[in-house]
DNA sequence: GGCGGACATCGACGTTCTTCGATGTCTTTG
DNA sequence: CAAAGACATCGAAGAACGTCGATGTCCGCC
């Protein structure tokens, strides 16, 4: 009853690089929040894919720091553009930076369940 | 010189529901961690999409026990199962709820900088 | 120039997260 | 059955995060 021991070959070679593995889990991050995610979403939804930061404060019940501080964290990881116009500032969706998640998570042979091991 | 002054009308509408956002967010947040997207991408380039636990603990370089909660975040969030045999655990990919998140990243008109205020 | 409004920044507080050593559970082997 | 190995679970410690009130900066307006 010998087994294969499956223990412990020194692997994971190349796979992610951990400086690729870094840049990737700080845009996770920034999406991984609720509210960021709203915020995300209102904003995409608008005529430009841009909104006033005055229209986003009031409707998520958060205070304005906070709002202004999900929405820099936003601005950092290239979420969303930011456009000062007079008194007011206007934040525009980077779709590029969206399709660029997009791209990380295509996944090898995704379907090759039922014919295996026949 | 007056403007159209953009604020305040209380928007926000439905957009992106509340409960939505959060298990949204909850799936970016397993995500937003190096040695977590490190592991995943890991196990996803091994034959079956599945790997042994105790292939990924040494090459981290980080203690078995935080490999394993990494681990286990990674299984609450849908991401892998986990399967025992005999005394070893293996961690397989899900690839549906890494499409999952693909599609909840589509951008609504994404290029339409070009010929737009003729 | 001075006032008020729109956002950003700062400092603080409580919560959550990452990591670890120690310990527990289960399985295989001698 | 006892010993050893593979993982999980359990605190605990330190870092990072979300939130707020107070304050600062910039702009338009009287």
């Amino acid at each position: 009853m010998k087994k294969f021991s499956p223990c412990c070959s020194p692997v994971l070679q190349g796979s992610l690089p951990k400086s690729d593995a870094e840049e990737l889990a700080a845009l996770f991050k920034a999406l991984g929040d609720p509210v960021r995610l709203r915020l995300l979403s209102f904003i995409a939804e608008q005529p430009e894919s841009e909104a006033c930061v005055c229209y986003l404060t009031e409707p998520t019940g958060l205070s304005q720091p906070t709002v202004s501080h999900h929405l820099k964290l936003l601005h950092d990881a290239g979420l969303l553009e930011r456009e000062k116009r007079g008194a007011w500032v206007f934040y525009r969706v980077v779709p590029e930076r969206l399709e660029a998640i997009r791209a990380a998570l295509v996944t090898r042979a995704p379907r090759v369940r039922e014919a295996k091991r026949a």
